[in-house]
DNA sequence: AAGTGTGAACCCCTTCACAGCA
DNA sequence: TGCTGTGAAGGGGTTCACACTT
């Protein structure tokens, strides 16, 4: 199993090497992607040996061989499809972001209390009621949730997720939620990413 | 200065301070804070001596201390305004969590090329051209902006931004971004964060 | 008996540095 | 000469463990 930062930048390497296929390129140097990446060279050399992949000291690494080394260590197809949970502001952001890049991912499905919202489309996505959470997961085997409801609502959500089969939730809700072990949870608190940049913002300037 | 991992905890522990003291408790044991923040007791004593506070073996911290003393940390009132660029999804996302919710922090301005957006108010946030950057920012002495702009032209509006005197930037972009020296950068990726979740609950399942 | 404060141990990720290779 | 692959060193955050306190 990969250390988190290594998946997190592997999936931010595949991003710029899409890039730089896209503008021709071939091949790489560890310095190169490093450099566009914000890491370093020997950071990078050993997250490629990590996912055994290896390059040559000619050409560094080839570009889609790359590309393909990190897809089959990060991808997983039983994983691509997701549901996002409210339809506010930040869900609703959520499916405009993945509606509008094709990517990897899809969302399958969104869901909100809102009649309004219920059976239109988002960016191509379809809303359902609350009622129809278990059926949806279930019937399309979904596994990823992605959470951004009202906190008071959120704890009791997340025990409908877990016992349909959810086993990954990206949180975007600021509170502790309690999942049964097995499921992963990754919060994203923009409050506390704000804090930290005024924070450290302060203190560079010295 | 403080660890990075210990400054998000810190913000995450004194949202579950402000909780706690709406439901009327005056302490917490470490292991109680520790639980409701995923972390454990040691970690949280370990933060709380960090930041040179200290509880008592009788009653652990007290709530309104503790609070205090995160926020004479973590606060600064020139750090608390910010302007968020690109009235996207994603921006209207972030005005409207820190519009709806009257945190510590404020949104000063928006900005966004698109017509039909300038001169109006989304949840209170007034919106300008973006030729209005460089003026709102240095006449508000603003230090924090929030990017949720289209790619292709975020390293220029980041260049300007820096140049105008903003020194955190909490980046929606999924790009590299150069700023120079004493410009801390904090990027939110939720592509990354995706596959993330997608890997290790893979992993968990065994 | 139970919890805090904290030196020290631990662990894991990062970085160094250099042999090997084109 | 310049880059990769990688053992080894390094560094920093986390956890242990226990003296101290109430």
């Amino acid at each position: 199993m990969l250390p988190e930062p290594t998946v997190e930048r592997l999936s931010r390497y595949r991003r710029i090497l899409r890039d730089l296929h896209g503008s021709g390129k071939t091949s790489v140097f560890s310095h190169e992607l490093a450099e566009m990446a914000h890491s370093n060279a020997a950071q990078v050399r050993r997250d490629v040996m990590l996912i055994g992949h290896s390059g040559s000291p000619a050409k560094g690494y080839e570009v889609t061989a790359l590309r393909t080394a990190i897809g089959d260590v990060l991808d997983d197809p039983a994983l691509s499809r997701s549901v996002v949970i409210g339809l506010g502001n930040l869900g609703q952001a959520v499916v405009g972001y993945f509606g509008d890049h094709h990517s990897r991912f899809t969302i399958s499905a969104a869901f909100d209390v809102d009649p309004l919202k219920i059976g239109r489309e988002n960016f191509g996505v379809p809303t359902f009621g609350m009622e129809k959470l278990e059926e949806l997961i279930s019937a399309q085997n979904i596994r990823i949730a992605i959470l951004a409801i009202p906190k008071p609502v959120a704890q009791e959500i997340v025990n409908r997720l877990c016992a349909a089969g959810i086993t990954g939730i990206v949180n975007f809700v600021q509170i502790p939620l309690r999942v049964p072990p097995g499921v992963f949870v990754e919060l994203v608190d923009i409050a506390a990413t704000w804090e930290k940049v005024a924070y450290f913002s302060r203190r560079r300037q010295g």
